[in-house]
RNA sequence: GCCCACAUAGCUCAGUUCGGUAGAGCACGUUCUUGGUAAGAACGGGGUCACCAGUUCGAAUCUGGUUGUGGGCUCCA
């Protein structure tokens, strides 16, 4: 039965894919027809659509998609057939002499037969297969126009890109284009400016991050958080500085390596100095302050340390891609023997807080040998063995990701997927094989002789800002009690209820509970309007029945409101809330506005 | 970094076609209103139209450059 299931719908996807790669085909067509004298790249199918790059005359705009959209409709509604050929590989050459990418194309081909297919006045080589005709293209819609290097290489001259979205029914393809706008609804850079969490400002620069108040409190709760349960699994906590003298960073291989990330030396009374990419050389500075016994490991160093990483213009992203930011990193040194065990507790404790930050959508991806690495085939062997099977252990799926491992060693990483659509990196723990011999990380054996200790790098969340995009994003900005900004919003019916709201809030205080109360001389109204579109949790409506009778009416951000009840039941309903970290079963935050 | 687009009040945006030195709503301030679950009313303050040049009698508007943002590409320890 699920067999049955699972085929037809992976034909209707196999469909889906050829109908998509029929659509470009046509694009392609309109194009051609606009502008004759285009230079055709490739138009693959894509998730949710296609694309096709072209080396078109003059630049495109957004303006010319309607033109080509229509165009295109037309060639759909002539419905031309689509005629597949098989001609030589010379014969090739000559019928693409004047498309110097497809020339290239086809000197790559492995085989003497290349496949062209012609529909009307298009003719392309492609390997297939396409649908019957034009006509099967039911319902699409061009989205944008972008910049890609040909072939994807930067030394390559740039194309021109058409994106465009395709899907069987004008249904399927309508709910698409809103889950685009629910995407970008819940867009973090949007929620961040409408929530007053964050900022960043061309003035100050561009990828450093200023936390607001609100930012900050939420900041300021998973970072107790976090401090709490790693003390509880056994890390020492500990600070180092920002800057360090760049020798360090040269015998590290950081500046070999990563060069193009780190911002120039500052000079120090003649000696330069660093702004830290990473916090794994602080960690290992420390390590190397007395000799280390083998009844010392493991030592587990944990720290939210800022580093400062230069990152290209054009990739700098709200919260997910900055040139400043606080990883929860740890450093694990320990013998080899404990490796797996470490590896197994790490994943433990990263699974354990992506449950309390109710993720759902990730993939646990384990990353073997590179083409270029440090150490010896046999201990990249035997550390990727030891990952898999700490993921074994842990119960949960994952993929093996070849060849993208580090080059000084073997990682696991856990991948979310964001309102866009887009992975993002989240946790990931990576065994270091090149800093140990680099710095004589060692320690002292039963032996009495020093060996290398198994160094591992890791985070749970991250990085704070990255990680806050991603909360922003899974929760749409309504985020559980435990982690909102504010948790209670105390809103007086009249000014004559002002001083038992004052005193509601006081007792709230007390307690660590997040509460203020909305003191406008405004009617009720615009008082729950306003903690609506902050997304405050709980809303406690106080007129002069809750004041004779000690009690509040809650009003939920879902709409939700109760019958009055008593203030000391409500304060233990919110301590029970944030004390368990519940997760909110209404996350869409409300009506949109 | 590369390609395209964009940059007007704290925010969201009109105005740019065809050059004649700025507008709305929200927000903010004052006053009135003390109102029971998503916008009460009046009045008011607020902009070197991102920045720097150029063309012009005159530039938010045209041209060039710079910076930043957005969508992609490339990159992402």
């Amino acid at each position: 039965m699920n067999k049955l299931v699972s085929t037809s719908n992976q034909k209707r996807e196999e469909h889906l894919e050829t109908m998509r790669h029929s659509a470009s085909h046509v694009m392609a067509e309109a194009v051609q027809s606009i502008f004759p004298d285009t230079k055709f790249a490739i138009g693959p199918a894509i998730k949710d659509g296609f694309y096709y790059d072209f080396d078109l005359p003059r630049p495109l705009s957004p303006d010319d998609l309607p033109v080509i959209e229509n165009k295109m409709k037309e060639i759909i509604a002539a419905d031309t057939p689509f005629i597949r050929k098989e001609v030589t590989r010379e014969e090739a050459r000559q019928v693409f002499a004047a498309q110097p990418y497809k020339l290239e194309l086809i000197d790559e081909l492995p085989d003497e037969k290349v496949s062209l297919y012609q529909q009307g006045s298009f003719l392309d080589m492609c390997r297939g297969p396409h649908v019957k005709s034009s006509g099967e293209i039911k319902a699409f819609k061009l989205i944008n126009v972008a910049g890609a290097y040909w072939r994807g290489d930067e030394h390559r001259p740039m194309l021109q890109r058409i994106y465009g979205v395709a899907f069987d029914t004008e249904a399927a393809l309508e709910e698409h284009l809103q889950r685009l706008e629910e995407a970008a609804r819940r867009d973090h850079r949007k929620l961040g400016k409408e929530l007053d969490l964050f900022s960043i400002q061309d003035e100050f620069g561009p990828g450093l991050v200023l936390w607001h108040p609100k930012g900050a409190v939420v900041r300021r709760v998973i970072e107790d958080f976090w401090k709490e349960e790693h003390f509880r699994r056994g890390y020492d906590l500990v600070y180092t500085p920002h800057i360090a003298r760049m020798d360090l960073w040269r015998t590290s291989g950081h500046l070999e390596f990563y060069k193009n990330y780190l911002y120039s030396p500052m000079d120090i009374e003649g000696q330069k100095y660093i702004l830290k990419p990473m916090n794994c050389l602080g960690h290992i500075s420390i390590y190397k302050t007395r000799l280390r016994s083998y009844r010392d490991l493991p030592l587990r160093y944990a720290e939210l340390g800022t580093v400062y990483r230069y990152e290209r213009s054009g990739v700098l992203h709200g919260l997910s891609r900055v040139r400043g930011f606080t990883q929860d990193d740890a450093h694990i040194f320990c013998r080899p023997d404990q490796l797996e065990d470490e590896v197994v507790a790490v994943l433990d404790l990263a699974l354990f807080m992506i449950d309390t930050f109710g993720f759902q959508n990730y993939q646990l991806l384990l990353s073997t040998r590179p083409e270029k690495y440090a150490g010896t085939v046999e201990i990249w062997d035997e550390a990727t063995e030891t990952l898999r099977r700490a993921l074994e252990r842990s119960g949960r799926d994952y993929e093996i990701d070849p060849g993208e491992g580090v080059f000084y060693g073997p990682k696991i990483d856990i991948k979310f997927e964001s309102a866009l659509g887009k992975a993002w990196q989240g946790p990931t723990i990576q065994v270091d094989f090149n800093l140990p011999p680099r710095f004589d990380v060692n320690y002292v054996g039963e032996d009495g002789r020093e060996h290398p200790v198994v160094m591992v790098h890791r985070t749970v969340l991250g990085s704070m800002e990255r990680f806050l995009a991603t909360l922003l994003e899974h929760y749409g900005g309504a985020f559980p009690t435990w982690l909102a900004p504010v948790q209670v919003r105390i809103i007086p019916v009249a000014d004559r209820h002002l001083d038992y709201a004052r005193q509601l809030e006081t007792e709230l205080k007390d307690e660590d509970i997040r509460a203020e109360v909305d003191a406008r001389a405004e009617r009720i109204n615009p008082k729950i309007r306003q903690a609506q579109l902050e997304k405050v949790p709980y809303m406690l409506v106080v007129g002069d029945k809750e004041v004779e009778a000690k009690t509040v009416s809650v009003r939920l951000r879902s709409g939700e409101q109760t019958a009055a009840q008593p203030f000391a039941r409500f304060k233990e309903t919110v301590k029970s809330a944030i004390a368990s970290r519940a997760g909110d079963s209404e996350r869409s935050g409300g009506k949109a506005n």
